[in-house]
DNA sequence: CAAGAATGCGCC
DNA sequence: AAAGGGCGCATTCTTG
């Protein structure tokens, strides 16, 4: 792919702001358990956007490491399913890499200048920025306030006399002061000027095609992670941007509650499998009565999956386990692994991390004869910290073994389609006149089609969702249905 | 001065 | 008393 070997604008040769620096919060050790994870044919892949060539005999050594595995593997079957998986995901990740997202840079340049004003000059704010800069240094009187300094704002509210920790938004929302509404606003406009403003669009959409680099199970539970671009994030609000070429469209689809869904699968829990069968997992849990609205539903399951323990979400949570206790033990158990510093697998075999060195040191202090109540509350929130990793691990890893299932099926679905002759096609080979996948969003994927061709990929995308269930569930009776949409444009095609 | 930590927020 | 999983990225602050 010789698009790829070409150099590409960083991050750091972007012209908005001055050069991005740091990383960011990634802590030491969610990169350490990364790094332990990633194969490291991936690695390869990583560094093919700039401009190394993939070694033939390290493919080939990491080929036999894989063989090997699934040779010494009690469940050799599926261990080698994940790595078909796996290899499919990496197949199609390089072909939405060349095909790239259709990008319409006017239309977001658009939004940019109704949100934010015309594009300022190297360096300085939008106007509408510092129109509400100078409003929150008004309302407290802090004439040299700078509203990107988090100390700096933090302060000027205190000496206010208001009662803040932080400056999260949803902390400041519950106070009542002038100068929280332009803050408040500040801080959107800020967000989207510094990650999706002209600065991006320089760096990263060129001739109308925005190209993530995707790090095939670059996350430790097996999800697809992106590095430049913000290829994951992409904000609502700028998916209008992206268009469809002319004679074409998106087909968007969304497998619904997924994860639930798998849990279901993995707990061989028909009562759940049932209470989502054919319509909104959600609803059909108020239906059959386990709870009395969608949105309890939803935040119930999500906090038994994500070991949630306040709120809304803790108070449904003994209805759930009565109603479906075969799913809330397989994720209780999965939590009670992860505590004792245990490791846990998806349904496929991926296996959880340990926990590192210095939490096994923080239990063991805890145990000693003169260990305070601090050390001892220390690796308590600890523990339970490592329980909520495992937990989630099982579901998000074997949603994520799913997903990868759904895109081969699809990928393969497609090109059967056949080609289709658009008037001035700008689709690059082999895609061209072809239904192709151009955005994978861990449970959602979009097709770029000749616009003759968007029913027919809505159904072969629907029947691909449940041939991935068959694959990884067999005979068990959850079902996977997708909402599709059809539109010209991203960010108006939700199903 | 550069590198890392901390903060906050976008996505699922 | 408080207790939600996984990421990437920009910015400012701190540290060596």
């Amino acid at each position: 792919m010789d698009d790829r070997l070409a150099p590409r604008p960083g991050p750091g040769d972007r012209v908005g702001r001055p050069p991005a620096r740091a990383r960011g919060r990634d802590s030491a050790s969610a990169r350490r358990r990364r790094d332990a994870l990633r194969p490291r044919a991936h690695l390869a892949h990583v560094d093919g956007g700039r401009g190394t060539t993939l070694d033939g005999r390290a493919c080939r050594a990491e080929l036999d490491a894989q063989l090997d595995a699934v040779a010494a593997s009690r469940v050799p079957g599926r261990l080698r399913l994940l790595l078909a998986a796996e290899s499919a995901g990496a197949l199609a990740a390089a072909e939405m890499h060349r095909a790239g997202l259709p990008w319409d840079a006017g239309r977001h340049d658009e939004v940019l200048r109704d949100q934010l004003g015309p594009r300022p000059v190297l360096g300085a704010r939008p106007d509408r920025m510092e129109r509400l800069a100078a409003e929150v240094r008004d309302a407290l009187d802090a004439p040299t306030l700078n509203p990107d300094s988090l100390p700096d704002v933090l302060r000027a509210l205190r000496r206010t006399g208001l009662a803040v920790t932080s400056t999260r938004s949803w902390e400041l929302q519950q106070v009542d002061h002038p100068a929280i509404e332009p803050l408040l606003t500040y801080k959107k406009l800020s967000r989207l000027f510094s990650a999706n403003g002209w600065a991006w669009l320089d760096a990263w959409v060129q001739d109308g095609r925005f190209r993530p680099e995707y790090v095939v199970g670059g996350v430790v539970t097996g999800r697809w992670a992106s590095s430049g671009g913000g290829a994951l994030q992409i904000p609502q609000q700028v998916r209008t941007a992206v268009r469809a070429d002319p004679g074409w469209v998106f087909v968007v689809a969304d497998a619904a509650q997924l994860e639930p869904r798998v849990l279901a699968g993995l707990a061989h829990d028909e009562r759940m499998a049932d209470a989502g069968r054919g319509k909104d997992l959600y609803q059909g849990m108020v239906d059959t009565g386990v709870v009395d609205s969608r949105a309890h539903g939803k935040v119930g399951m999500l906090g038994a999956m994500y070991g949630g323990t306040t709120g809304s979400s803790a108070a449904v949570l003994p209805r759930l386990a009565r109603a479906f206790p075969a799913s809330l033990a397989l994720v209780e158990d999965a939590a009670r692994t992860g505590e004792r510093g245990d490791v846990v697998t998806t349904l496929l075999g991926r296996t959880s991390p340990r926990p590192g060195a210095s939490w096994h040191e923080t239990q063991v202090l805890a145990q000693s004869d003169d260990a305070d109540a601090g050390a001892e509350s220390k690796a308590r929130a600890q523990t339970r910290a490592w329980g909520r990793f495992t937990r989630n691990f099982v579901v998000q890893g074997t949603a994520a073994e799913w997903a990868l299932c759904w895109i081969a099926e699809v990928r393969r679905r497609l090109w059967d389609l056949g080609v289709v002759d658009v008037p001035g096609d700008r689709v690059p080979a082999p895609f061209t006149g072809r239904p192709h996948l151009v955005y994978f969003l861990h449970d959602e994927l979009v097709v770029h089609t000749p616009a003759p061709l968007a029913d027919a990929v809505a159904a072969e995308v629907r029947e691909a969702a449940a041939a991935s269930g068959r694959l990884l569930f067999g005979d068990f009776p959850v079902d996977f249905p997708v909402s599709v949409g059809t539109d010209r444009a991203y960010g108006d095609a939700k199903g």
